[in-house]
DNA sequence: TTGTGTTTTATTGCCTCC
DNA sequence: GGAGGCAATAAAACACAA
């Protein structure tokens, strides 16, 4: 089509009334996908033809779909958050149990050399968790970059305790938290391709 | 007044569903 | 195959600074 045939065409194009818009919205709350049958009525009753009201609709919901898509996004970054936040504590509360049932072996009478050496695994935690933190600070989460390579195995004689083992922050937990831990990375690797320099050799 | 950016109405083409 | 929805886009209407 021409832009001199378009111009004839559209010359009688005008913006709808105040009255007209407000019906429209009104509408428009209730439902935003209104039926034919709707729509002629409301047609009818502002003056407007059906095809009028139709493409309304139809630009009004493109207009509110950038505003559906944040409302979106921010329900689903609070619950976000709050599943780092009871991860967070949870790995706490995992650390503290880990710490006492390690103990409980010391106390059964373990030697300190099946747990491996204390000192550094102090440094290993400090280490890690730095580059952890620091890995996506705007989100305030670790990403899992090599993940195989932050763990070990606690102990030398691991057969012993295959229930166990230690996450390279120094944090101890069960090979069931590790499997899933692994799964949820997964989504994470696909747009952090390698280590960026950033993962660190044990 | 005019140039420019934004908003609103309308068209087009493609897709899905019945 | 027709109806209706959506994305992309055109173009008129409007707002506003200079």
């Amino acid at each position: 089509m021409s832009n001199i045939n378009k111009a004839s065409k559209n010359s009688s194009r005008q913006r709808f009334s105040d009255e007209q818009i407000k019906s429209l919205e009104t509408t428009f709350e209730v439902e935003s996908r209104p039926e034919l049958r709707m729509k002629q009525h409301l047609a009818k009753k502002l003056g407007l033809q059906p095809r009028q009201v139709a493409i309304w609709f139809q630009n009004r919901r493109a207009r509110s779909k950038p505003k559906e898509l944040e409302r979106d996004y921010n329900v689903l970054k609070a619950d976000y958050d709050k599943l780092v936040s009871q991860f967070e504590s949870m790995k706490k509360e995992n650390q503290a149990l880990l710490i006492q049932l390690q103990k409980l072996k010391q106390a059964e009478g373990r030697s300190d050399e099946q747990f491996g050496n204390e000192n550094m695994k102090i440094e290993t935690l400090e280490q890690t968790r730095f580059l952890l933190e620091n890995d996506s600070p705007e989100l305030g989460v670790p990403l899992c970059n090599d993940f195989s390579r932050k763990v070990d195995y606690l102990w030398d004689d691991a057969d012993d305790h295959p229930e166990l083992v230690q996450m390279a922050d120094g944090y101890l937990t069960s090979t069931d938290n590790i499997h899933s831990f692994e799964s949820s990375c997964l989504m994470d690797n696909s747009s952090h391709s390698g280590n960026g320099g950033q993962a660190f050799n044990f």
